[in-house]
DNA sequence: TTTGCTTTTGAACAGATGTTCATTAAATTG
DNA sequence: CAATTTAATGAACATCTGTTCAAAAGCAAA
């Protein structure tokens, strides 16, 4: 049989990567197998096959989506240097708040992928540094930042700003306003603005 | 046979741990074998089991030690808030980017930790960072510092600071001096000091 | 050299691993 | 309805997993 409780008609694939998703962030790649997924799913292994070619597959597809959507969902720069790296603080946040397990696996997973989906990752990554980078620099060149090494100043800010995901939690001490504010003020003040 | 090379005495555990560490910092707790280990140290398994009672526990050695030796290195506090925030972190920076591997453990390898020695381990986390955030309180008590929350800019820090181990390389652009220093700059702004 | 202790071996255990594939069932199309 | 495409099964594959343990080997002291 195919599946037995029918009705809903190509939900698997979706089903799959999710469950992959939590059960990656929570275990860890290596940590779980192929019937793991699968059980967690409803189906048998084989099924899995006709979703992913092979289990690393799996997870360079879930990290490059992410990716992919962290450089889609990030807005259009408006404004001075100023008023786009409050933007980007307060985007990078929120965006990596809302998917914890995401930010977990495309963090700590990279050493389970082959080369060539290593190198497809961190390509995504840096277009994503790049553009805090160039914030930072448009904002050093007019004397709005005081920042000596834009390279440094802007692994600092990201570190910084990911940091949140170990520590946040939703209904927690803090709202994720007031966290932002506080980032913010962090940051605006690290680069010597204002 | 014990040992055909022989003439040392009483090395293998030390060369367990050496192996262990560097092999989990490379592929990852979980997808190190207890075999591949006693290969790298050239061994069979079950000599291993004379220096380990299980596999976990191989882990947890490796993390509790480092993180007390971290606690074991930090120089005493002297001086005001401000000088002793430097030094915190030029200790930091410094006792990181010499063991990365150790410092990769620590922090990606927690899940694969049971529930009583992940409290142990996250005891002695608590226990480094509540000394910068003590450092932060009386800066802040004393007006030397502006931190509204001593517990977030706390965390902040140490994310930061202990982001510079995912990119800094011996031999790379910057020396760990202009690291260092470049560091400690953002942190001094940051936390509104001078 | 003989005794006693420590360490290593080598094999075994019971089960898990990623992946393949012929067969079967379901869904879609005509 | 029948024909065709799509998807899931269940078993098998060869190999690897952490751990145990009796037997063997190495070492130190008498």
């Amino acid at each position: 049989m195919a599946r037995t409780t029918g009705s809903h008609a190509g939900i698997t694939g979706p089903r799959i990567r999710q469950a992959a998703l939590q059960l990656f962030a929570q275990r860890g790649y290596a940590a779980v197998s192929m019937r793991v997924i699968a059980a967690e799913v409803g189906v048998q292994v084989g099924a899995l096959y006709n979703y992913t070619p092979d289990k690393q597959t799996l997870l360079f597809d879930l990290m490059r989506d992410h990716l992919e959507a962290l450089l889609a969902a990030a807005p259009d720069p408006k404004g001075d240097a100023m008023a786009r790296l409050e933007q980007f603080v307060a985007f990078h946040i929120r965006f990596h708040a809302d998917r914890p397990d995401e930010v977990f696996i495309a963090y700590m997973e990279l050493r389970n992928l082959g080369p060539e989906n290593f190198a497809q990752i961190e390509a995504l990554r840096r277009r994503y540094e790049d553009r805090l980078e160039k914030i930072l620099r448009d904002g050093a060149s007019t004397g709005v930042f005081q920042v000596a090494d834009s390279k440094i100043v802007t692994l600092a800010i990201i570190a910084m700003l990911t940091g949140v995901n170990t520590w946040f939690r939703d209904g927690g001490r803090l709202s994720l306003d007031e966290v932002v504010a506080q980032y913010w003020d962090m940051v605006r003040k690290a680069v010597g603005g204002g």
